[in-house]
RNA sequence: GGACUCGUAGCUCAGUUGGUUAGAGCGUCUCGUUUACACCGAGGAGGUCAGAGGUUCGAGUCCUCUCGAGUCCACCA
């Protein structure tokens, strides 16, 4: 044996030894339960980055069970991330002098699509570096045909079922672009602008945008405040430019009683916040800012001028009715802008789909509550049910191009609307017109994320689905409880009446060294494929492991990853010191009786006992532990060093011993393992070996 | 503002349902150049388990409060 062992070698031999012969790839045995994991499909944008290398718990689960003898599949995927990818994409076109207005929507998608195709076979090479055993004839990418097809037809049945309803929703829109943004392209600066303290009534309000005031369905204050206490529930009668009016006055949480005079005006239409007021209040929705930039009949005699003009015209117009208690032209404060343009950013309501989540959701709880489902670490049951009680319906229109088109046609002539599980209809389902038009949203990403479980494995072979569905384990990162498995549950058990998996295992988050999050703004980006190259993927696997409890957050250490190096390097070497002996001086009497036979073998014995239940409570951190140290510190330190006076009496026992710790080892490190097992020329792949009991 | 997690040896972290002298890795100190390994071996030092109070025969482990760190949500993915 060589006297090092060469990582580099032993990881890409391995890795394509055990794709060609398949050992990925489960094999069906009709009535016997298979183990599942369906893999978290990571963004088809970009390379893996630290969290990604954590699906090492993943790994360990999937070649522990096939060790057991579970027909054990593991399928990888890819996500297309809709705003991300547009937004990343975007930022590459900006670089080339070009933006997405330059493109047809067919063009940019086209485009977008190439772009992702690029990036998605480094991904692949990257998570076959770290050595995981994913069943590569079952890739599948969230805008592939198939799976778009189930995604439209999941909506289709909400459809039908009345869970889908069309409601306006604020969205950041550009007049100056005609066209709605992601709040990642807002950008917000500083601004100063007068703050118009206005009187209503018998209330005095502050605001920055009195223009808007011909959209108020409401005036708000803190429900605790004693100023104002009695007006709560009350509606108020006001003098306004356009005449006396009446208006209600609500208490909400949202308003801050030091701000201004405590009292804000409520414009559902064209605030955030108040937006969320008015849906708490009920307050109608009053739009008096167009698509265009300018004001609608609503504002009177304002109407058709541009905000910025009407802005003036109309604290002019109070001004002589006296209206205006004071200006305060200190006031400055955080202004969304375009970040194309640099114009000022319109809130504007738009309307969009939305699903009852409601009657999905108390279904998502009893899942959990039954036991159906089983949540590790317990703790985070109770974020669970907190978002799922509390949840609110669920917007799934996104306007952008990267994503599935959402299979709804508007009609021009009875304004009805027609669904489809993505065909194309010739004419209205209602009128029979022929004047229809594709909705240009598509689906929030979550919504067909929502569906992989299922989705995934309806479209790889025949009777997958039967057959693995529901999977066994959703192992992610915490941080998508709420966006990702929650919403997985929901609609799984809505579509296939199913549960989609039957465990959730929850990691924590992978920080930099110092217990920063790592981020492309905070430059402190690790790639974890370089800490592969230099310390070995096997190490790393081991590193992320190792001290790291079941759902705590971890930061990066060096230490760690050196100390796991050379934990390799003491396994290589045992090996070296086992496997160097001629095998034929060795007796083969396999009948213990020395004492240290016996003890490290019941040691041995103690630690598959511990391991084995470590691994079936995930708690991988534990077993690795117990691993280390009976490794180094039991069988290394004490009883390898002890057979050095016996020899050939030992031999059979610490080949016995060596076997059994690599199979046990080699869901945690693969490679090593599979490259020691070869030496024993027993002409299989350690893949093979049964777990020992 | 709401919720959650964490605060245990110099550093990074483990410590299942509360139960004997609180553990690991790295670092540190002493010794050792024994042909598996210096990416090593033998041994040692080092903790009033953030603080205060409570429950208990017994608390790092449960409850309350205080202080500190971080994350998520509140707008979005």
């Amino acid at each position: 044996m060589q006297k090092t062992y060469d990582q580099k070698v032993a990881e890409e031999k391995w890795y394509k030894f055990w794709e060609v012969n398949n050992f990925f790839k489960p094999q069906i045995v009709k009535g016997e339960k298979p183990f599942v994991i369906i893999l978290p499909p990571p963004n088809a944008n970009a390379p893996l980055h630290f969290g990604h290398t954590m699906y090492v718990i993943e790994d360990v689960l999937i070649r522990y069970h096939r060790l057991l003898g579970f027909p054990s599949l593991w399928l990888p995927g890819a996500d297309h991330a809709g705003f991300e990818t547009q937004f990343v994409f975007e930022k590459h076109l900006t670089k080339e002098g070009k933006s997405r207005f330059d493109y047809k929507r067919e063009t940019l998608y086209k485009m977008i699509w190439d772009f992702v195709q690029k990036n998605r076979p480094i991904m692949g090479s990257q998570l076959r570096k770290l050595g995981f055993a994913l069943d590569w004839s079952r890739n599948k990418f969230t805008l592939d045909e198939d799976i778009v097809k189930i995604v439209h037809s999941s909506f289709k049945k909400m459809y039908d079922d009345g869970l889908v309803y069309r409601a306006k929703r604020l969205v950041n829109y550009c007049t100056r672009d005609g066209t709605s943004f992601s709040d990642l392209e807002v950008v917000y600066k500083e601004r100063q602008s007068p703050l118009y303290f206005i009187k209503y009534g018998p209330l005095t309000l502050a605001t920055t945008r009195p223009e808007t005031k011909f959209g108020d369905t409401g005036v708000a204050v803190h429900p605790k405040d004693k100023r104002y206490k009695k007006y709560i529930g009350k509606t108020i009668e006001i003098e306004t430019v356009l005449g006396k009016a009446a208006i209600k006055v609500v208490g909400d949480e949202l308003v801050d009683p030091d701000f201004g005079t405590g009292v804000i005006k409520v414009t559902p239409a064209h605030d955030f916040d108040d937006f969320e007021i008015g849906q708490r209040h009920g307050l109608e929705m009053k739009q008096v800012i167009g698509f265009d930039g300018r004001l609608n009949k609503a504002a009177g005699k304002f109407a058709h001028m541009t905000v910025a003009d009407a802005r003036q015209a109309v604290v002019e117009e109070m001004k002589k009715k006296g209206l205006v208690e004071k200006i305060d032209t200190d006031y400055k404060h955080r202004i969304g802008l375009c970040y194309k343009c640099d114009s000022v950013i319109e809130p504007l309501p738009l309307e969009q789909w939305f699903i009852k989540i409601e009657p999905l959701a108390k279904k998502a709880i009893t899942a959990v509550k039954t036991g159906k489902i089983k949540i590790f670490p317990k703790s985070f049951e109770k974020i669970y049910f907190l978002f799922l009680k509390n949840i609110r319906d669920w917007n799934i229109s996104r306007q952008i191009v990267w994503g599935i088109r959402i299979p709804a046609w508007f009609c021009l002539d009875c304004s009805g609307w027609t669904v489809t599980g993505g065909a194309n209809p010739d004419s209205c389902q209602r009128c029979q017109s022929k004047k229809i038009n594709q909705d240009e949203d598509t689906f929030d990403t979550w919504f067909s994320s929502a569906q992989w479980p299922f989705a995934t494995l309806k479209t790889t072979s025949p009777g997958d689905f039967e057959y693995f569905y529901p999977t066994t384990v959703m192992e992610t990162g915490y941080d998508i409880l709420r966006w990702w498995v929650a919403r997985m549950v929901m609609v799984g058990l809505y579509v296939t009446g199913k549960v989609p998996f039957e465990n959730i295992v929850l990691h924590g988050l992978v920080k930099d060294p110092y217990g920063k999050k790592m981020s492309k703004s905070r430059g402190n980006i690790i790639d974890p494929m370089e800490l592969a190259d230099e310390y070995g993927a096997d190490a790393v696997r081991m590193a992320l492991l190792f001290g790291t409890a079941l759902g705590n957050d971890q930061s990066l250490s060096y230490p760690k990853l050196q100390a796991m190096r050379n934990f390799t390097n003491k396994i290589w070497n045992i090996a070296r010191f086992v496997l160097g002996f001629a095998p034929k001086d060795a007796k083969r009497d396999l009948k213990v009786k020395h004492k240290d036979d016996k003890w490290i073998r019941d040691e041995l014995e103690r630690l598959i006992v511990r391991v084995t239940n470590n691994l079936e409570r995930y708690e991988l951190h534990l077993a690795v532990d117990e691993i280390y140290d009976f490794v180094w510190h039991k069988f290394a330190d004490k009883y390898v060093e002890k057979s050095k006076e016996r020899r050939a009496e030992a031999q059979p026992t610490l080949e016995y011993v060596l076997r059994s710790v690599l199979v046990i080892l080699h869901p945690f490190m693969p490679f090593l393992t599979e490259e020691l097992y070869q030496k024993f020329d027993l002409e299989k792949s350690i893949m093979l070996e049964k777990w020992p009991t």
